[in-house]
DNA sequence: GGCGTTATTGCAATCGGTGGCAACAGCGAC
DNA sequence: GTCGCTGTTGCCACCGATTGCAATAACGCC
């Protein structure tokens, strides 16, 4: 995946320069920058959106054969923790990371096609709110995912069950 | 092995019986009911509410120290499909398994205390409606697991950390 | 009751993820 | 520059869950 033109980090923001701030945290704390670390986190900033913790290994493993999961995995704890990155369980119950979440949203996941949408603020308040009226209930939006049927695979699976 | 005495099925209300449907159900689809998943239903009728997949395990081993990962978990898919069970994701991850649901209905929990509660559908549908009403996608809602701080937790939460 | 078809089982391998533990190495102190 | 503390790594074993495959056995048929 050469993604010679990368964009998202063009802005000087939010990009990869914010890995800059992850070092100077982690050593604030008293934890440490290592290369495995580094690593890490070069593969997260190289992703949009969601990764799956296999995948992060995976992609680790591809630019450094070495990389264990353990390791991977425990960096992303950390990372969590720090609120680099949050991580959610997908439809299939797979562990799945979300880099830089600018803020709280849920998921939507289509299991007929596979597509995956965000919930804006205002949408997790609509799902969130009654929920919090009626029990009390704080839920955790951002480790929301919804599964169901999107627009297009709801109509088609309409037509197929009317056609047989 | 030898207990002798099966007295599961004694007693004759909804519960056991259900599972005489099943075995019918599962014949007349040219499936089989074999003594491994009459165990399984025997532990899933013992049961309320929500069950983790390998607790089913764990139960069958119980009582026939035979019993198989696989074949249970199969069988808890074939269960699913006839509609006797369904299956949703906790917030850690692991695979839940809801007997008989009468009703599609999500559940909150809880990541404090753990606990659980069910969605009724008129619920259920607060939380749906203005998903489908604004993406025009269709939640399952049965497949929902809203994690998050019951009011309980919510309120010691805030009392700790406002203490320190 | 016996036979054949084929769904099901059980094994073993595999996958994603976690945890314990000894060795290692980052980072601050001097 | 060197030393020491301790956070981190990597290995290994394990857990929950899934899958391929050959052997087994349930069920319908005669």
């Amino acid at each position: 995946m050469g993604d010679a033109g990368s964009t998202a980090d063009i802005g000087g923001s939010s990009g990869a320069d914010a890995w800059i701030d992850v070092r100077d945290e982690l050593r604030s704390r008293g934890l440490r920058w290592t290369p495995q670390r580094r690593l890490i986190l070069d593969v997260l900033s190289a992703t949009e959106g969601h990764i799956t913790g296999s995948e992060v290994v995976e992609r680790c493993r591809a630019r450094d054969p070495e990389t264990t999961p353990s390791t991977v995995y425990r960096t992303l704890d950390v990372l969590e923790e720090l609120g680099y990155i949050s991580h959610s369980h997908s439809a299939a119950g797979r562990e799945e990371f979300h880099v830089l979440p600018g803020e709280d949203h849920g998921h939507l996941q289509c299991r007929g096609c596979g597509g995956t949408w965000e919930l804006d603020p205002a949408d997790a308040a609509a799902v969130s709110g009654p929920i919090r009226a009626r029990f009390g209930f704080a839920a955790d939006i951002g480790h929301l995912t919804i599964s169901g049927l999107c627009a297009g695979c709801l109509s088609a699976a309409a037509g197929r069950s009317e056609a047989g």
